[in-house]
Parts: C-alpha cells; structure tokens; sequence
DNA sequence: ACGATCCTTGACCGATCGGTCAAAGCACCT
DNA sequence: AGGTGCTTTGACCGATCGGTCAAGGATCGT
C-alpha cells in the first residue's frame, strides 16, 4: 500500500489543474480533488503542501500546457495574423468539449489578494504576460512598418488583453463574431 | 427590541450588495453579510429568505444603480458619443475608491450555474442586457447611416460587450488607453 | 386591557471546510 | 535479515459554512 509514489505526478496535476479550472481556487474543496484525483487527502497533502500550493501547481501547468501557446501565437511582427492566431486558438478551446470554459488566469488574477503572498505575486505576473506579449508583438509590427509609427501600443495591448479577458466563458458563435470584428477594427485602422 | 422593523431596508440592501459585489456570492458568507449590515443572522433570514434571495435582491439593487446607467449610456444613434459615454461611466467607478472593482453582474454571470434555477435565469437575463442595448443602438445608428450599411451589428455588439467584460477590474490610468482605443478603432472603421 | 402578530436575539444544528497525525506498509540500502 | 525512510490510509481536529428555532419583547387592532 505505500513505500513509494504509487501515482504518477503529471496525471494528478493534470486532473487538479481540471478541476481548479472549471471551478476557481475558493469553490474547490480539497474533496473535490481527491474525487478528481484518486487519491487520498493524506497523500495530496504530503505530494503538495496545502490547498495555495496545489493551486500554485495547477496554474503553472495551465501556464506551460494552455497560456504558453496564446503567447506563442503572438509571434512575428504581422498583428492581423498574430491576433487571428490567438483568436484561432481561443476558438479552439472553446469548440473542445473536454476543455473547461474561461481562462484559468483571469480567474486567478481576480481572487489572487485571498493567496498567500507568494502565489498572488505568481499569478499577477502570469496574468499580466498576455499583455506584455502583445505589446511586445505590436512594437515589432510598428518596427516593421505594419503599423503607424503614431500607434500607441501599449494602448493597443491594453485593449486587446481586454478582449482576451471578456471572451472567456464565450460560446464558439459569439467568438466568431468577436475575433472577426478584433481582426477588421485593426486592419481598419 | 423588537414588534417593527428595526433598519432601513434599502440601507441593508445597499450594505449586502457592497459585500456581494466585492467578494462574489460564494465568497460572502452570512457573518459577512452580518457584520456589514449590523443584523443578526435570524433577522436577515427573516427579512430575505435565503443566501441566494439576498443575492438575488442585491443584484436588482446593481442592476438599478449601475448597470442601468450603462445600458442608458448608449441611448442615440451616434456610436462614438455611447461608447465615449460607456467608456466614461466605467472609468467613474474605476477612479472611486468607494465603489468595489469589477462589474457584479459579469462575475454573477459565470457562477450562475450553482445559483437556484430562477436565480440563475434572472442573472443571465441581466448579463445580456448590455449586448442588447449594444446591439440596438449599432442598429440605429446604421439607420441613421452613421455605420455602414454592411456593418455586422450583432458582431459589434458582441465584441464590445466583450470589451466591457473585460474592462472589470482594471485600473483607471490602463482603462483610459483601453477607452481611447475601442472608440478609435469603431472610428476608423 | 389583552391577544395576535411580527421582529429580534443568540444559541444551536448537521454538514463541510482546510489541515493534521499516528498507525501501518512497501521498497531500498547495508 | 533488519533497519530506515518514504508513502498511504482513514480517522480525527477545530473552525466555519448555510440555515433553523424557541424564547422574549414590541406593536397593533379591538
């Protein structure tokens, strides 16, 4: 019954990362995931720490698994196809099932002052990279010429992060619509 | 110390919808709701029912306080004057320390489905108000040939319902560069 | 004056919360 | 073979959760 890991670490953090996503850090019950897990509280303790740690876990594998990707799509110096590659992707999790809805990362980022200091700092960064990306992205684009060289890009980023955030928990037919009006309102202008 | 009502209800009220607002409905619990309204647990049943019925009741109360004035906002025909208006009523509570961040309805919207059926109902009902009054006043403005006859008002409507969901939370110094920007972009287009 | 009715109060309920711990067991090293 | 060090298990902890209720007092109609 014991003596060494009788789980593998990836597949609970995983199943933990599911559940904390679907429901937020507040509304899951360390009940919740033992049920999700398989195992026992005794053990989920011993691996992890406490419910913050899980949490913290849980979110850098969200990071690495989910995030890593929506920042990887900004690449380049296009932003017509740097944005339609996000929004490509946001679409995509949202067709897929399996997927909960929102993004685990705004969700954190609003509760993150009920975290202990040192995840609430984890998370605040995290959250804040999407923007960064963007900004990053669209002083590439200007660099280039693909955008006015008056442009304001943190502005840019700003506003485009804030689209990012008020899409979570969309349905696949509003994001069409959304992500189509977030590619033509740039090219417009 | 008893025989007639001892408080002023809208007083409570307005005490209740403070604390849901910040916190979220999971997060509050009863000895908050306690603690901010000054009554006893028995006399808060007493008055309201139960945690979802005084949820529910301070949600009217947002609805009529604030997010009326949003959907009233966007009145007219002219979609740079409503966003602008929009725009401004949202950086207004950013900037007043006294209002709690984040938008209550958008927050109630994600959570509702662990709220009773009519509870729920009712704040999807709310939560949608603001793409509708987007999407009403984009087509009037398209009436009034102030958009252009192809534009895809329900498209528009759900983009910068999107924005606004965004927004929550957001500090006033960005969400001005956001505001800037979403009325910029409608402009150019 | 006197019930009837409503409100307030504070104790109380079972359930669940996050977290701990001793007992027991397996695996590895010597 | 026999410690040693880890994991697993399930019972257990105090605190808090949403919700209830009997007792008692104030107000009102009559």
């Amino acid at each position: 019954m014991a003596g060494a890991r009788q789980f593998d670490e990836s597949q609970v953090l995983d199943a933990m990362m599911r559940v904390f996503w679907e429901k937020g850090f507040e509304a899951t019950s360390i009940d919740d995931l033992v049920r999700a897990t398989g195992l026992q509280r005794g053990s989920l303790y011993n691996a992890f720490g406490d419910k913050a740690a899980m949490f913290c876990r849980a979110l850098r594998l969200y990071q690495d698994e989910v995030h890593a990707s929506h920042l990887h799509a900004l690449r380049g110096d296009d932003p017509r196809e740097a944005l339609t590659r996000l929004f490509q992707l946001q679409l995509k999790s949202a067709r897929d099932a399996r997927q909960p809805r929102g993004c685990m990362l705004s969700d954190a980022r609003r509760i993150c002052h009920r975290l202990p200091t040192t995840a609430a700092t984890e998370t605040r960064a995290a959250a804040d990279e999407l923007e960064g990306a963007l900004f990053a992205m669209f002083e590439r684009a200007r660099a280039a010429g693909r955008l006015a060289a008056t442009a304001d890009c943190r502005a840019l980023a700003r506003f485009y992060a804030a689209v990012a955030r008020g899409v979570a928990g969309t349905e696949p037919g509003p994001l069409e619509d959304i992500a189509r009006i977030g590619v033509a309102l740039l090219e417009a202008a």
